[in-house]
DNA sequence: CAGGATCCGCTCGGATACTG
DNA sequence: CAGTATCCGAGCGGATCCTG
């Protein structure tokens, strides 16, 4: 149990599963992608309008490592103008059940932090 | 749902309450750390050797961040030399159950996705 | 429409040295 | 022992402009 987290073991493959895992995903974009792509099929801008804050350039590369690491799939239809659609993989459904929890906890939970915050 | 992670709710409290949490232990060793609390006390130092790649800065930092949003509990005893003691508070303990399930998943399917990278 | 290329500021995080 | 102060480099992420 605690060496769950150890970061020693080998040289090859990534020392600690979950670090790999978590640090990919803990950028300020990926959670947030991956929740918005939950249960349905979206186009880049769609996308890009339905996030907001996100810069174009951060979406792109974020969607990228996503469907590298498999979590997404990418459809091109060979159309003019290029239509480009987005979905989870059998792999990114699975994560968000785990997420989920994690994010009902934050709904649950976010009065408590920002009181304790605000005692500083 | 789609407006789960909306982010033009409001002026004064944080606009969405997830990305308002998960944003502020997305950081490299918030989680970790947290996992590292889990069941037991633990002082500086030897919480700085366990984790091992961490340097006393962030180690720092990143408890007293914790310790202000609640999650984890100082103590401090009037020694000298001084001794302080860290552990998870109940919030900090009830935020490792969906924390874990997600452990569990990154355990689970860490292989799959080195598969996927890998596979370019 | 769906992006890539370029530039650039800002924050995260490490190293080192110092303090009560 | 348990930190804080200072300095600094690397990389994340935004803005803007360009392309197929």
């Amino acid at each position: 149990m605690t060496k769950q987290f150890d970061d020693t073991s080998s040289q090859f493959d990534h020392p600690c599963p979950i670090r790999d895992v978590l640090d990919r995903i803990g950028d300020q974009w990926s959670l947030l992608i991956l929740k918005t792509l939950e249960n349905r099929t979206i186009r880049f801008t769609a996308l890009h309008k339905e996030i907001g804050d996100i810069s174009r350039q951060m979406l792109s590369r974020t969607l990228k490592k996503l469907e590298k690491d498999g979590y997404i799939v990418r459809t091109i239809y060979a159309e003019t103008p290029p239509r480009v659609e987005y979905a989870l993989s059998d792999l990114g459904q699975s994560f968000l059940k785990p997420m989920n929890a994690l994010i009902t906890w934050a709904n649950d939970n976010h009065k408590a932090i920002n009181l304790a915050r605000r005692k500083s």
